[in-house]
DNA sequence: TCTGGGGTCCTAGGACCC
DNA sequence: TCTGGGGTCCTAGGACCC
């Protein structure tokens, strides 16, 4: 899709249609996610604070960004394309590869397929996408990137090495600016160069790496699209968040700490893992400095405070040097959770009022229902952060239904 | 007024076991 | 008193993608 959150947004709200718009993340600290192509013509840029964006473009119009409306729109474009093939693999939320290969017969042809589906998706979204047609998914990508907004280009297989003669190198997928950087000490720019280098040369300097960027330089690619539902098992779930300030306190680092470890354990009980590895990452107020620290426990986990507890456990190990600008918990090491009933009572109220509590956030917003620490304002009377696990003195002995 | 958040893959080196 | 080689699992860090 071309600027996919921006155009979803305009086509939402009428009056944002023609205007330079930057989306972006909730907070003070946000930076542009995407924006329309009125404000890329301004030279706003992904990745840009808002004030630098309104610096490039004063009229710029800052919309909060509304996943929901991006995942809805993905879901029902994504159901467009396995109207033509069952093989397709989304890469992003934007992006989607279709093996037509067996389609082909039916269909007429990819030229036919890719324009119907443009016609299609303009048609239910109002939105444009660009389309690349070619042998495989690198010259596919490859392709769908050299016109936007709106394009279709095709790469037939007898135009590949005249494409990839004079292409630089950092136009391909997977090739990024230090790739690009130790490939230009070696002398190789363009694609062209990439492919006739010697293989040797590039596996002694890049490891396994090598032969394979040899063989993107040729534009050769064999890795097959792998269809919804055939893909790996998800490997980690994490959540990070730059505070609206940074932080030294470290009753409110471990309060934001709960906050992302819910988060965390919220999303890996909804996806029906658990996982014994616990990372805690935290990035210093210069920036710059920043550290991941993980820890592997004895058992898989996925409950909220178990991963709380893990992190604090980290952050105990260290000595933190600066105020802190963003944290981040993130669990791996996962396999798919077996639904059993703990053996103990307490345990079994524990996973029954989790579940509980997940069912209730799913249906009325993260943070619907949480944990008594994390409601806003409670700090402000002089309370310390209330670990999930306490309890007031005799509460276990009393009924409570 | 600085610079988000979600991931995957790869490598190096250490601990530990047989 | 000194010694090999295979393997797994773990941590840390970097590169890359959107």
């Amino acid at each position: 899709m071309n600027a996919f959150f921006a155009s979803v947004e305009q086509q939402a709200n009428p009056e944002l249609r023609g205007k330079p718009i930057a989306v972006v993340g909730g907070g003070g600290r946000t930076v542009i996610t995407t924006s329309s192509y009125e404000a890329r013509a301004r030279g706003v840029k992904t990745g840009m604070a808002v004030w630098e964006g309104k610096r490039c473009c004063p009229e710029l119009i800052i919309v909060i960004g509304d996943n929901r409306k991006y995942t809805y729109t993905s879901t029902k474009i994504n159901e467009i394309f396995r109207d033509y093939t069952p093989e397709v693999e989304a890469f992003s939320i934007d992006e989607s590869w279709l093996d037509v290969t067996h389609s082909l017969g039916i269909f007429g042809s990819a030229e036919t397929i890719a324009y119907q589906i443009k016609a299609r998706i303009r048609h239910s979204f109002g939105i444009t996408c660009s389309i690349g047609i070619a042998p495989n998914k690198l010259l596919a990508k490859l392709a769908s990137d050299m016109q936007k907004p709106d394009g279709l280009t095709i790469i037939k297989p007898e135009e590949i090495a005249r494409v990839m003669e004079r292409l630089p190198i950092n136009d391909l997928c997977g090739i990024g600016k230090k790739m690009q950087r130790h490939l230009n000490m070696m002398s190789i720019y363009t694609c062209g160069e990439l492919g006739r280098c010697d293989e040797g040369r590039l596996t002694r300097k890049f490891g396994i790496v090598g032969s394979r960027l040899k063989q993107m330089g040729q534009g050769r690619d064999d890795s097959p699209v792998i269809p919804f539902g055939e893909e790996d098992e998800v490997k980690s779930v994490g959540h990070s968040r730059t505070l609206e300030r940074d932080i030294d306190d470290p009753v409110e680092i471990r309060r934001f700490l709960l906050q992302l470890s819910e988060m965390v354990g919220n999303r890996a009980r909804r996806y029906g893992v658990s996982g014994k590895t616990i990372l805690l990452y935290v990035r210093y107020a210069d920036f710059f400095s920043s550290w991941g620290k993980q820890t592997t426990l004895k058992s898989y986990i996925n409950q909220s405070d178990e991963i709380y507890k893990a992190a604090i456990g980290i952050l105990s190990t260290v000595e933190l040097e600066q105020p802190v600008r963003l944290l981040g918990v993130c669990i791996s090491n996962l396999k798919h959770q077996v639904e059993q009933l703990p053996l103990f009572e307490d345990e079994r109220k524990k996973l029954f009022a989790t579940q509980a509590m997940d069912k209730i956030n799913d249906r009325f917003g993260t943070m619907a229902v949480t944990f008594g620490s994390l409601i806003p304002g409670k700090e402000k009377a002089g309370s310390h952060v209330i670990p999930p696990s306490w309890r007031p003195d005799g509460i276990k002995n009393m009924d409570i239904k």
